[in-house]
DNA sequence: CGGAGGATTGACCAACATCAACCCCAGTGG
DNA sequence: CCACTGGGGTTGATGTTGGTCAATCCTCCG
């Protein structure tokens, strides 16, 4: 079993590496996350005719990407369990990571923009995805106000997301990794995991990279927070012990 | 005339406040903007329909905001003339500007994850907008595939666009600027303006703190690139001399 | 002509990056 | 079972970048 691998997602082992063409068996109807995922919304018949437009499941097994950079945009994947991290690669070949997804979240609609993807995405546990075809997709919405709705909160999510999340570029190092424990707590928690205990799934590094300073920074801000007992942290595990303690330290930094 | 007046941009004087319902007379079909607004790549029968979507044109006055953190979402905007900032206020009262907004840009998507606005938007200068109504854009997204494409394909500029440029938080002081400057001409350029001699309607202080710098780091970022005979600076005037030079600079650290 | 907001420049200092040593832990092979 | 290896994590010493504070200038506008 992979180092890091007892994981706060159930069902991530023993995965074949591509269930080709499978009829997304337990569809939309009956898949758990569909209260976070794009069906939001829609009536039992939009349902299942939700289901029928995901063509397949596919497995990316631990450190496999999804997609990679200048790849053609063909589909968008909601991620049902596991863990990807979103990342552009530079000419030194340095990563310079931008964003983390979970299950329920949307990953690849930065393709829409010029039928391209824009950077890698990148299974950071065995994951499983659902494809979504675009032109399915398109043509879905068509018919379907309530999952046009939807696609729209999805995507203004994602920008209005990325408006805030500039913000962390200006807060002071430690707060910038106190926003992030509570950004992930809080995602974790929306998906029916503990929002106090959990396992990290990328390392310092790839933290630092995201929040734009070092893996020392990151490492340092995690040992004082533990050292004033806001926090429990070994190695990957992380305990929240005084979440109220964090949100004020980001609160008196951020706006809004 | 106000300061700074003598504009990029035509036609931005002599403007009533408000054009209440004005019919769009010169519509989308009309409009100089639409190979990169919203119509692009629409037939002329569907270009006359998109245009009867536009309910009215309203004039914003220089200083004036289009809307306000929180607001009810009703309708996306259309730059026609002038010149946005976004923004969200702080507790303290300070700004953190999100982003700049010039003709041809769509303003308010973000208000689509949840029915309410995320910051203000603020004109830079005297402006003109598209207001486009959104149940009506819903409506129309539906009858017309190559409106919903279009739709899609801003959106997901939006998307692409702020996972590139959550770089700049990593990079150096200086290069930040030099990007600033890059893609700001870069985007006149596209307009029609000239790409290597305009005018900054923001002041150093705004985009300091779009950049996550201060007002004097980014003053000092100019007159360094004028003392290296890259630009010339004056005041709000700025001419680009040595644009490869920049782009080189921003190179070196940047990814792809 | 005076005032005010914006811009420039300099001196100083704090925060974070960098460099480096060491530790911890899991997996591997003898 | 233990020693070894290597990736990841922690911690300390030092240096640089850019923030802070402050003085001065420029330009527009009343």
């Amino acid at each position: 079993m992979p180092r890091g691998a007892p994981s706060n997602n159930a069902g991530t082992m023993h995965l074949i590496p591509i269930l080709p063409a499978e009829p997304a068996s337990p569809a939309c109807a009956a898949c758990s996350l569909r209260a976070l995922c794009l069906p939001l919304g829609l009536s039992d018949q939009e349902l299942a005719l939700a289901g029928s437009m995901v063509a397949q499941r596919q497995a990316v097994a631990r450190g496999d990407t999804l997609f990679r950079h200048h790849d053609p945009f063909r589909a968008v994947f909601a991620v049902r369990t596991g863990f990807f991290k979103t990342r552009t690669l530079g000419r030194a070949g340095q990563e310079w990571i931008t964003g983390f997804r979970m299950a329920g979240d949307l990953v690849g609609l930065e393709g829409l923009a010029d039928e391209h993807h824009v950077g890698d995405a990148v299974a950071l546990e065995d994951s499983q995805v659902c494809v979504i075809p675009y032109p399915p997709l398109m043509a879905l919405l068509r018919d379907m106000p309530a999952l046009q709705r939807q696609f729209h909160r999805l995507l203004g999510r994602e920008i209005a997301r990325d408006q805030t999340l500039r913000l962390p570029g200006r807060l002071r190092a430690d707060t910038r990794v106190a926003a992030f424990l509570l950004d992930l707590a809080e995602r974790l928690q929306s998906r029916g995991f503990s929002g106090s205990s959990f396992v990290l799934r990328m390392t310092r590094a790839e933290i630092g990279s995201y929040l734009g300073l070092t893996l020392e920074t990151v490492s340092r801000a995690f040992s004082a927070f533990q050292a004033r007992g806001w926090i429990e942290v070994k190695q990957r595990d992380v305990r929240l012990l005084d979440t109220p303690a964090l949100q004020q330290a980001v609160q008196a930094e951020m706006p809004c």
